[in-house]
DNA sequence: ATGCAACTATACGGCGGCGTCTAGTTAAAT
DNA sequence: ATTTAACTAGACGCCGCCGTATAGTTGCAT
């Protein structure tokens, strides 16, 4: 409440917090230091006082991703514990109301160049697809048709956001249990789902 | 006003092709009128002969994008005359082939900043929307049914590339027919399907 | 042969970001 | 009361990029 507490200069997780606007509003590119003291109001100083350069604090943002906007879901153990249909309609509405995706257009692009972004990246595709794999597999499908469905899945949600940001969140929110639907409905020829 | 008299030095559709190529490996924050000159192995000079600056030159690559990679597909007289459902098994193929999505990271990145990328890039989603929803229009589905796949196919085969760029192409061309059943197979429940 | 279109190199001024350095200030811990 | 941890301002040098300016070069058309 009182935030007179706060008579001494920025902290750390106050840079770490302006960086995650800039980057989820703006890209990596557009993340400077200078920037973002810019915006704090302060000169650059501190920061490296908390960083040892730009780098260092991207990779922190990084792991930050990771492990709380990614593992938050894939680890969460309430989550795990429901029917997967449930579980699944349940990620994609929490991926909606905590916008859970919204560093993922920018640390992406930054893994175009970065070989430690495409380690993170490659490690959070790889929880979203098992994630999702597990709570089908649940379902009774197996194989190519399992592996193209929780593509479908990830792959939309991880970029609904973004490539329909001029869609209402409401209007988007309507068609969630519809499209889970879609994606564990059987298919004509082969598929066994048990349930 | 005759541009085909290309007989010395380097002419505009080399600059062009050159920031296409940076544009689709590193995206917008890395192209560079310098750089593009070292890439060309001359100076820059040359540029601003052919560009008024580096937005008239991205602005250029925006038409070409919105043009040459997707209302070559969205226009395209022999792709409508199919089937649709095997329309939409071409297009997800032509994607693939040709590579049809490689800026599309680029450009929506720059969109993040740009209003003059963002028309584009809205313009480029209902030219995709559009041609979608037609071809499972043709086949019975409506309203938020219609809506909600059509969202499903076009983000998917936007993103899949860059999302899956470790699986081989030739894995996922295995999965475009199974997809392509599962978005167009029938609802559990109030769906009906002509054809 | 001469002019022009289509380029080319080189140089310059300005900007903005990076990371370093010096020299403080202040709250709390001892 | 002194020290220390956690900051802060401001200046510096170094880059890389932007866009402009100036002064060529060369092949084709007349």
């Amino acid at each position: 409440m009182n935030e007179k507490k706060k008579i001494r200069g920025v902290s750390k997780a106050e840079w770490l917090q302006a960086a995650m606007e800039v980057l989820s509003q703006k890209g990596v590119d557009s993340l400077s230091v200078e920037g973002l003291a810019r915006d704090l109001g302060i000169s650059k100083s501190g920061f490296y006082w908390h960083f040892q350069n730009r780098q260092d604090l991207l990779v922190q943002l990084l792991d930050y991703w990771g492990h709380e906007l990614t593992e938050v879901v894939t680890s969460n153990q309430q989550l795990l514990e429901l029917e997967p249909r449930q579980r699944l309609v349940t990620t994609a509405e929490m991926i909606m109301k905590y916008d859970l995706t919204r560093y993922d257009s920018a640390f992406r692009q930054w893994a175009k160049r970065d070989p430690i972004a495409l380690r993170a990246i490659k490690k959070v595709n790889q929880l979203r697809l098992a994630f999702t794999k597990k709570a089908m597999s649940e379902l009774g499908y197996t194989g190519d048709d399992l592996e193209m469905r929780a593509m479908l899945f990830v792959c939309y949600h991880t970029w609904e956001s973004f490539m329909f940001a001029e869609i209402p969140a409401k209007r988007r929110r309507k068609l969630i249990d519809r499209r889970i639907d879609l994606l564990l409905s059987e298919q004509p020829g082969d598929q066994i789902k048990t349930g």
